[in-house]
DNA sequence: CATATTTTGTACTTATAGGTAAAGAAAGAG
DNA sequence: CTCTTTCTTTACCTATAAGTACAAAATATG
């Protein structure tokens, strides 16, 4: 009972996320968050409490989405060469796509709040363990099918992944080219 | 002529990128500046105009000192294999070692601020292609004393070495342990 | 329909960001 | 030893960050 909420929260944390994601999380304001919510700054703080829970949501919102089709992507059956390809290359034209180079959420709150905020760090930490593991298992996959050969590294190769895919990212943020991320690609991938 | 300067322009500098090395641009204010670098307020703004000033000249001292070191390593005589593990090594212990992780300051310049303050962005931009030529010239070198296999592209090679860097230096601030930094830096010269 | 409950809008509030102004101190020039 | 110039200190300034308080509005219940 008592009065309904003239606005989805769901749909209020997605605008969140936007805005954190494009401006981090120091440089986004309260009024920031007001104007692109398109709502009252009460109802902002007697839904989320504070700047720093709505930015907690928002990331969690990210992992739950974003960074979950990535995984999910790569959870498919069938040859996973292509898999990864595709994948990665879904990464290079979404950073260079209209949205713009605004990078991963995840990695600009690594290098924004890595190690002073505890909650985001830890959220983050897992998240690339998650992206990690998704490689390996996928590495794995194709080991088994004789699409890898059976003694490379299954660990390390992840780990290489993982590093690929995050440089390749903050690159793009750093107005790198298409052809510098392609070949990014080219070589991770021939190097499995 | 004119009262000399009580602290010397190039020692505060140096105090200015730890700051921003740490807590990034926006997050860094006025009063933690006049704190660390032990001067006043009126000092500050006379010798540096303004923090965005100071930021970039806290920037430009970054990519003469710690990534010109780096590139300066690469550029070392002898087998390049060795010198470019002991080059991302030393990235683990700085990154692992009593300064913290505080990750790179242009990867983490990138993320905060890439495509929204021209100056810095392509400040770094600069830097990650200087780093990317670097890694090029040493495999041309391998590639010319029979250490790496003539067929191999250098091009994608040193950007996959730039990518896995830059990846690197994230997972480290988001307490990715020795283990996994290792693992990539196994891959990544595996990879060649 | 009176009431308890939740949301909303508006108006505060405190602290700080980011910087400026002005007066006094420390040099060298003449 | 005074004058000019540059630096330092202290005080000040305006705008905004981040949030709180409170009255009015909208429901759901009894």
């Amino acid at each position: 009972m008592g009065r309904p909420k003239q606005f989805d929260p769901d749909v209020a944390v997605g605008k969140a996320m936007d805005v954190f994601w494009r401006k981090g999380y120091a440089a986004t304001t309260p009024q920031d968050l007001v104007d692109e919510l398109g709502i009252g700054k009460g109802s902002l703080y007697n839904a989320f409490g504070s700047k720093h829970a709505l930015f907690e949501r928002s990331l969690e919102r990210y992992r739950d989405t974003q960074s979950a089709a990535l995984v999910e992507l790569l959870d498919q059956p069938g040859p996973v060469r292509p898999l990864l390809r595709s994948a990665l290359e879904l990464l290079i034209e979404t950073d260079l796509g209209p949205a713009g180079r605004r990078g991963c959420f995840a990695v600009n709150t690594a290098t924004e709040l890595g190690g002073r905020d505890d909650a985001s760090t830890e959220l983050v930490r897992r998240m690339f363990e998650r992206t990690e593991g998704a490689f390996k298992a996928a590495l794995e996959r194709g080991r088994r099918t004789g699409e890898f050969a059976p003694d490379r590294d299954a660990d390390a190769a992840a780990s290489l992944l993982l590093a690929a895919l995050v440089g390749m990212r903050v690159i793009a943020r750093a107005q790198g080219g298409r052809e510098r991320l392609g070949r990014i690609v080219d070589a991770a991938l021939d190097a499995l």
